[in-house]
DNA sequence: CACCAGGCAAGTA
DNA sequence: TACTTGCATGGT
C-alpha cells in the first residue's frame, strides 16, 4: 500500500496570498476605467507606461470626444498620436488603436459587442492577431471587458512572484498563468480581483528597490527570503 | 542626473 | 526558438 503524505492538499500559496492582500488592501472594483472602450483603449496605452501619464492621454481623448470606436476610427492618425502623447510610443499606440478599431470595423460590422460574443479561445486568438495586442493586453480585455476567467500576467506578477521564488525568470507567459490556474478556483471575479491587487502591491511595496518591510505577503517567503 | 513604468513587434542568428 | 532593439513621455 502506497504510503500518505502527512500534510493532506497540496499547498496552495497563492491563495493564502490573496486573503492577505485583500485583508491589506480589500476590494479594488478594476478596471479603472468606465466604458468598454475606454478600458481597451487603457490596455493598450499603458503597455510599458505608468498609469498617470494614461490617465492624461484618457482624460485628452474624453475632452476631444473621441474615446468611441468610431471617433478612435475616424481621427488621423497624427491628430490621435498628439492627443495621446503623455502615455508615450504615440506613434506606435495611434496605430494600435487604429489597429483595433479596424478590427471590429471591418470585421465586426463596427460593434464591439459582436467581438465581444466571441467564444473565449477564439476571442483570444482574434484579438492576438491585432497588430499591438500581445498576450497580456489580450488577456487585459478578456477579463476587464468580456468578463472571462482568465489571468493576466503582467511585470507586477512576474516581480511578486519571482521575489519569492514561485517562478522563474525564464518562465512563460502561459506558465505564469498556468500557476493561478492550478491554485485558484476558475472564476472572473477572483482573477479580476487579485490582478489588481497585484497592481496595488506592486507600486506600494514590489518597486525594483524593495520595500519588502511592510509587504503582507512578507512571510510567505520561502526560507532564504527573496533574492 | 539616471532610472523607471500594468508591452509588443520586427529583425537577427 | 531565443535574443536584441526601437518605440517616448513624464515622474522620482
Amino acid at each position: 500500500m502506497k504510503e500518505k503524505k502527512a500534510r493532506p492538499t497540496k499547498r496552495k500559496p497563492l491563495n493564502e496570498a490573496f486573503d492577505r492582500l485583500l485583508e491589506r488592501w480589500g476590494p479594488q472594483h478594476w478596471w479603472p476605467g468606465e466604458t468598454d472602450i475606454e478600458i481597451i483603449a487603457g490596455a493598450i496605452l499603458t503597455q510599458n507606461t505608468a498609469w498617470a501619464n494614461v490617465e492624461k492621454a484618457i482624460r485628452r481623448l474624453k475632452e476631444e470626444k473621441a474615446l468611441s470606436l468610431e471617433a478612435l476610427h475616424r481621427t488621423p492618425l497624427e491628430t490621435l498620436a498628439q492627443w495621446i502623447r503623455p502615455a508615450g510610443y504615440h506613434n506606435v499606440k495611434a496605430r494600435r488603436l487604429r489597429a483595433f478599431t479596424t478590427l471590429v470595423t471591418q470585421a465586426y460590422e463596427g460593434r464591439l459587442d459582436k467581438l465581444l460574443a466571441e467564444e473565449t479561445d477564439e476571442l483570444r486568438r482574434v484579438l492576438l492577431r491585432v497588430n499591438g495586442i500581445g498576450p497580456e493586453t489580450a488577456d487585459s480585455i478578456l477579463l476587464y471587458v468580456a468578463r472571462r476567467p482568465v489571468f493576466v500576467v503582467d511585470a507586477y506578477t512576474r516581480r511578486v512572484l519571482l521575489r519569492h521564488r514561485w517562478i522563474r525568470e525564464s518562465d512563460s507567459y502561459d506558465e505564469v498563468a498556468a500557476l493561478f490556474r492550478a491554485q485558484l478556483s476558475n472564476e472572473t471575479a477572483l482573477f479580476n480581483e487579485y490582478h489588481a491587487l497585484i497592481v496595488a502591491l506592486g507600486k506600494q511595496h514590489c518597486r525594483p528597490t524593495p520595500q519588502c518591510g511592510e509587504c503582507p505577503l512578507r512571510e510567505l517567503l520561502p526560507p532564504g527570503g527573496a533574492a
